[in-house]
Order: structure tokens, then C-alpha cells, then sequence
DNA sequence: CTGAAAGCGCTAACAT
DNA sequence: ATGTTAGCGCTTTCAG
């Protein structure tokens, strides 16, 4: 059976509304009268019908967390964070795959889910600057990790092109001079693939190291097994590469793998570096140098921004953080040899 | 702006109820008046408040998926097959982590979560049969891939113990004799882990092995770095074992970097096989072998089950359906020296 | 085929 | 400190 506020306030002999404010404590309500509400509430086992509660306050106690793949450990670990600081706050998240869609993504934008939210945390790969600027729908929206830039909006995030030329920095100083980048984006979006390209462009400039055009590869996307095939393809060349900076750490462990496959080893032959910090990366062998962003961080600060905007009050203006992010270097850039 | 039913029906110059079934399609509606109530629903964009749907109807359309470690790709992959069919049923699904912690699962049985839900898939491992027997909530529960048998709940798994036997038998075949098992569950909980423990067991047993018992290797939890530490005991044994299975594919993979950090070899010194088929054992070195459940089907079957129970009808008594597993062979238990 | 109206359970404004 | 009540937006029964 299911208990709703009129029949404690039956049982206690009291009003709807002294029913409400035990619950919800909105309003004082007097010592006897408290306690005799709470034991009717225990002894018929009352727990408040949400969806009364989110049609008359005109919010859900939802927010959404959408990603371009659920799979990429990278992200699931953000969720995990995301979802204990969503339930601290009395909130909770839901995970949505936009599968790197640009359609999927701006039906986010627009509000149109199949479930009412009161916040949406994206993290855009398919849309840029301009859609985001276009959205009309005024459910607060946080955006992460990617390089939508200038926008009104909260928005956490590294710095893509610092992050990926501290990461070549590394393999310049450790001698190496053909390095090669895996993961540009073919099109013209995943903005942050163009920001890590930039980086990786700098560095070597900064350096001044040539940059190779056939040592920049594109994937469609930022797998595995698009890190390996790329990989393949660089190693076929005339004159191979001596390091590879991958776009992610997947795409990096699939390029170690294809390494392995045609029997050269890292850091010996080519030195490897990614970028996110998974936790695969600390146990493939050689384990996988990273640059690591600081997943807590983003993942709290994103949720606790989206919650200050639902919740209006004193909120400052929209701004974008740059999270810290610090270099990793395991055996797979270490010296060669080492292992 | 937010527009309801009645800014549709007052534009439409209808009721609200002709709106409503035009939405719905509850009852038929003529083709005129289809059209009129159609249009002023593109025209003002309209989209039903769902919280007054589901305070209405009494469901919320939310589903949840609990699991024991949303960080484990087992599960993210999981996931993401349940999310799609979820949401081909027209119902959202909810990400629940237990965290492998009993007082979560038995609070997610007793319907004590923060969001309401109609329905629920949990994989339980440290609740057993007498506490989901126990439980009185009567939202629709799915259980998957645990040992929690003879409920009178629907019930998706794969044979654990049929999988490890396969597994072990496996490793007799390629004539490994000292055979490990990491991932033995300390206490009398973590049913699976058992049900493993048990299929290694028979299978030692059926080839006439010995079963050493300081072969089987308990971890806390079921993670790579749990590997890790118990394979680096059961390597510093006197008599090491040369071969060894991992509760799942994770405490392999843990296991096999033990190997390598002490300078041995999988397949040759050590062979190495786990459970899951996770994306991340096809591209370590050596590949990991593995026992690959059809998760596809396990998350599918799930949800189509669980909706069924939600929305009543026609459904047979619950059931346990055990989803077939395949062997998958890899580099990890292929043939010594082969790579 | 369409309309009127009750009411799901709750919160918050208005009374006392 | 407590009570009364309107109404959030929708579905669905009862009338027509």
C-alpha cells in the first residue's frame, strides 16, 4: 500500500501542511506536534511521492551528465565522481551517451530528452561555438573538457593546448625528434582534437623541431582500435616515427598495441604518451605515460556549478575554469631500456 | 516560455482531453481536428510536463541499473546496450553504483533510493538469496549476472560455474597443471566469486589435478590492482603456478602485470585467462584470453524483461534465463612462445 | 468523436 | 505554531 501526506496527517491528527513542514522543514513546527508526526510517518513507512513534490515545485531533481561514449574509461570515472557530488547535493544524475552525435548533441541542447531535467552537463564534440550560442532552451547547462570557448555559460575544462604541448615537451626532452600525433579529426569539428593538434604544433615549433605532415594521423574516432590502426599506418612509413603523442590514452594503448604487433617495443623504438590519466594505462605493460587532468575536480566543480545555477541565489557570472592537469611519464616514455 | 495542454487546446480551439489524445493516441481523434491541434502543437512547441504525466499515471518511466562498479568496462559496456534498449521501450535509465557495498544493495531493494523509479536491475554480490526472498517493495526487480538463485524474481545470468569450468579446462588442455585462481571471495559473501571458485574446482577435479590450496588467492576487491598484489603472492610461492584464472578480466589483467614487473612471461611462463571479454583485454600484450559472455543479450533481456513486468500484461511466471558464453582463445593461454 | 471535470500528492500563499 | 486551500499539468471517467 502507499502512504501519501494525507494519511499521516490522518494518523497524527494534524494538518497537511504540519505534515509537510516535519518533512521538509520549512516552516517550525512544535516539539509534541513533531514527534507525533514522526511516528506516524514511521509506523505507516511514508516517503514522499517525487513526482507531486517535482510538478508543484516545478523541478525534477534530475540532472543529466551526457558524454560522447560511456565506454571510454575517461568518462565513466568522471561519472563516478559526478554522481557522489549529485547525491550530496540532493540531486540525481543521470548518464546520457550522445555517442559524439551532432544531432544527438544539439537535441541536448535544446532541452529535448525524453526525461525532464533541472540541469545538463555536456560535453560537446559535435557542436561548437556557434550552436551553443544559438541555444534558446534556459535549463542551466555546464559545459566540459572540450573547446567550446566564449560562450555564456559555466564551462570546466584543462587546457587542451597546454595539456597536449606539455606532453611533447616531455618527448622533446627526451631526445626524441619525429614525433608524431595520433587522433586529428578529420572534419572540421571535435574542436578539442584541433586544440591538442595546436598544442602538439607548438611544442614542436617552440622547439624548433619540423613538423612532418604525414606524422600528424587522423581517426574517425578515438578508440582503441582507431589509436591502433593509425598507428600501423605510421610505422609503414619510410621513415617512421620516433614518439607518438595520442590524442587520449585509448588511442595511445592502441597505438602500444600495434607497436607490439610488429615487434617494436616502447619506449626503446618509439616513446608513447597520452592524455587522461586512465586507469588502464597504469597497468598495460609498458605502462602508459599521461598527462592527467584532475577528474575530481572536474567532476565536483561541474556538478556544484549546474546546482548553484538551478538553485539561483547569489551566482556569479558564467565563467570557464581551467582545471590543473600534471604530466605522468611512466615506462612509456622512460628511458629507453628502462622498463 | 513553457506551454501546457491548455495553451495547445485554447490555440486549437478543442479541449484539453482532444490535445491529450492527439498526444497519446488513447482515443481516436478526427483527422481535422488532428491537424488544427497538430499544428498549434509545432507552432507554440509544445512538450508534455512529465512529472504531471507520472503523477497522473503513477510510473515515472525511470528505470534503474545498479551495479556493483560503474568503473569496471564490464559494466560500462553493459550499460550502455541496457541504456539503448531503455530508451527504444521509451524509458530512461538510471545509473545506480553500489559500490559493492550491502547496505546500498539492500537499501536499493527495500525501493529506498533518492529517485523514484518503476523498475529495478540489480546485480547483487554481497546480498544472497534470504534477503532478496526477504524483500517486500513490490517495484518490478530484474536481477543479472550474480548467484542469487531460486527467487522468485527474473533472473539473467550467464552459468558461472559452467564459464570457469570452461575456462580451467582451457588451460588443462594447453597441459598446464599448476592452475591458480585469483579472486576467491574472503567472506561468505560475493556469491559469483563462489560459484568461480567452484568451476575451477570441479574442473581441477574431472582432469584428476591435485588442488593445491595456496593456489587459490583471495583478493578484498575485483580490480586490476587486486590482481596484481595476489599474483605477486602466488609468484613468490616456491612452487609458482603456470597458470592461473582471474575472477574476471580485470583481476587478470592485474595479474598479468604482476608478470611482466617480475621479469616472466604469459603464455610461456604463466598463462593467464579471465571473464568478461572486456574491450581492453584485445589490446594488451599478450591479448587476454577469456570466457565472453553475451552482453548484448544479458542487457537486452533485462530491460525487455523488466518493462514487461512494469507494464503488466500477459507476463510468465519469473524465470532465470542463462545466457550462453563462448570460450575466447588469445594470446595469453595460446601457445608458448607464440605472440 | 469530443467536452467537462475530477483528482493524482504535494507545496506555498494566505489565514488564523 | 498550525490550518485551509488553490493549483502545478496531466490522464481518464463520465456525459453527450
Amino acid at each position: 500500500m502507499v502512504v501519501s501526506l494525507k494519511d499521516i496527517a490522518a494518523r497524527a491528527g494534524v494538518s497537511l501542511a504540519t505534515v509537510s513542514n516535519v518533512v521538509n522543514g520549512y516552516r517550525p513546527v512544535g516539539e509534541q506536534t513533531r514527534r507525533r508526526v514522526q511516528r506516524a510517518i514511521d509506523e505507516l513507512g511514508y516517503s514522499p511521492n517525487l513526482s507531486a513534490r517535482h510538478l508543484r515545485r516545478g523541478r525534477t531533481g534530475l540532472i543529466a551528465l551526457a558524454v560522447p561514449e560511456l565506454n571510454n574509461p575517461y568518462f565513466a570515472e568522471l561519472a563516478e565522481v559526478a554522481i557522489r557530488q549529485a547525491a550530496e547535493l540532493g540531486y540525481t544524475l543521470l548518464m546520457e551517451n550522445t555517442a559524439a552525435d551532432r544531432a544527438t548533441e544539439l537535441a541536448l541542447l535544446r532541452d529535448a530528452q525524453r526525461h525532464p531535467i533541472d540541469g545538463l552537463i555536456l560535453s560537446p564534440v559535435r557542436v561548437g561555438r556557434a550552436e551553443v550560442l544559438a541555444r534558446t532552451a534556459d535549463t542551466p547547462l555546464v559545459l566540459i573538457g572540450e573547446g567550446v570557448y566564449d560562450v555564456p555559460h559555466d564551462h570546466i575544462a584543462i587546457d587542451n593546448v597546454a595539456a597536449s604541448r606539455t606532453a611533447v615537451a616531455h618527448l622533446i626532452a627526451l631526445g626524441r625528434r619525429r614525433i608524431a600525433f595520433i587522433g586529428a579529426s578529420p572534419g572540421d569539428d571535435r574542436h578539442s582534437a584541433q586544440l591538442r593538434l595546436r598544442g602538439y604544433r607548438e611544442a614542436l615549433s617552440a622547439a624548433g623541431l619540423p613538423a612532418y605532415p604525414q606524422l600528424v594521423a587522423p581517426t574517425e574516432r578515438f578508440g582503441r582500435r582507431d589509436g591502433r590502426r593509425a598507428m600501423a599506418g605510421l610505422l609503414a612509413l619510410d621513415e617512421p616515427p620516433d614518439a607518438v603523442l595520442g590524442y587520449n590514452d585509448l588511442v595511445a594503448i592502441g597505438a602500444l598495441r600495434a607497436l607490439t604487433e610488429a615487434g617494436r617495443r616502447a619506449p626503446d623504438d618509439v616513446a608513447l604518451i597520452g592524455i587522461d590519466d586512465i586507469e588502464e594505462g597504469r597497468f598495460s605493460s609498458p605502462t602508459l605515460s599521461t598527462v592527467a587532468p584532475d577528474k575530481d575536480e572536474i567532476g565536483r566543480l561541474a556538478v556544484r556549478r549546474l546546482v548553484a545555477r538551478i538553485e539561483g541565489g547569489e551566482v556569479p557570472d558564467p565563467f570557464t575554469v581551467q582545471t590543473p592537469f600534471v604530466l605522468v611519464p611512466r615506462e612509456s616514455t622512460g628511458p629507453a631500456g628502462g622498463g
